[in-house]
DNA sequence: TGTACATCAGTGAACGCGCGTTCACTGATGTAC
DNA sequence: TGTACATCAGTGAACGCGCGTTCACTGATGTAC
């Protein structure tokens, strides 16, 4: 922001936050290079200088915000207790998708921005796509599932197709939930389907253990 | 389509039509007022005379859509042998998951329409998002618990929030894989998943039955 | 220590585009007499 | 059966808008000598 006359000092930033902060105002529909080069009180044409097209400043918002969700999931991670072994493992996986959830409803812009129209950008697994955590929510997935199973609580032949049920479930409740046809819930019932959507995934991972008719 | 001249017959019709096929085709953001007045060959200005704005258009858009959801959703839950009684209801649950799933995989366009910015509609009550079957996709879904909670599978105090456990897990596999970060899945191994989406929720909604530790 | 120069981040004007909406109009239709 | 007239679905030109992108430019910066 310390902007030297004619040059700016770090344009390309200064952009991303900008973008950030009006996505997190008005959703990502609200995102032109026009208005964020408006907000930062530069020529339009500047951007240029540090994105090829408006589709790759989009992008860098995207893995920016990725990193975020990431970054919410990890600390709803480190609240949870250090209890012993498998109600920890239990929890923590209740955190990943409780972290998600929180995240959609506290930044719904940004929620947004991160999950809706992919189309363009194959992210989910990008390298760039990581919080200050260093990962990304796709592997903090990954990392509380890889848990489960170690202690023996996750069968192998139930681990393929699990991370895809535990993401279904809390994605389709944050998508619902935020801007879709069961906005209209209150904080508290939120937060009370919200765990029995968690207890519905891990239910659902493991069928045979939990119902062996 | 029968076009007299200068009266067009059905031009209210004719618009949503043209809608319809333009967003199976390229999807919601595609929709432009102007863009269906050419298809239809009219005037732009000749479709006040039918909507007051172009978001009036798209919400009757939108209600087709749904409607065409429920009937996908019926069809599904027609192809449900007669068995005995407790089987056909889980069957029947299953198949209203499966004929919303289904649809967004045949309709991704239409489907993106139907549930994506829900923002300015309050639709998914109204009375006429229903489809040639009288229903609404979430009383189908209301029916189908209605019956497993009938015969007894579903226990009273299990029930409220079996709705949004179950659509979310369903809509959440949806959307994941029809344009979100999930889409590279092939045909066959989104079915063997939905499978088991179906089976998270028939175990996630009364989870005292399925898991009595 | 001072000067010439290459670098390149930012400027500003212009491009063509498609959009939603308005308004005074036109011309088929069907009804009243 | 024919004519006058009200109705109202469609026209076409125009409005202002904001968008992404281009291009020749300008002017600070830092380096080489």
């Amino acid at each position: 922001m310390a902007r030297s006359g004619y040059f700016h000092g770090d344009l390309r930033r200064a952009l991303i936050d900008a973008g950030i902060e009006a996505a997190r105002a008005a959703g990502p529909e609200s995102l032109s290079l026009r208005e964020l080069a408006r907000i930062v009180e530069v020529a339009p044409s500047a951007v240029y200088r540090h994105f090829e097209s408006r589709e790759q400043l989009v992008s860098a918002l995207v893995l920016r915000t990725l990193g975020m969700v990431a970054d919410a999931m990890e600390q709803e991670i480190r609240a949870v207790l250090p209890a012993d072994g498998r109600a920890r493992n239990d929890a923590v996986l209740a955190a990943v998708g409780t972290g998600y959830m929180r995240f959609a409803w506290r930044e719904p812009g940004l929620f947004q921005l991160a999950f809706r129209a992919h189309r363009d950008l194959d992210s989910a697994h990008d390298i760039d796509a990581r919080g200050e955590c260093g990962r990304t929510p796709y592997e903090q997935l990954e990392r509380a599932l890889d848990a489960l199973q170690e202690v023996g609580e996750l069968a192998a032949e139930d681990r393929p197709g699990a991370e895809a049920l535990a993401w279904s479930a809390v994605h389709g409740f944050a998508m619902l939930t935020v801007d879709g046809p069961l906005r209209s819930f209150d904080a508290v019932s939120r937060e009370r389907l919200a765990s029995r959507v968690v207890e519905m995934v891990r239910l659902g991972i493991s069928p045979a253990a939990a119902d062996p008719r």
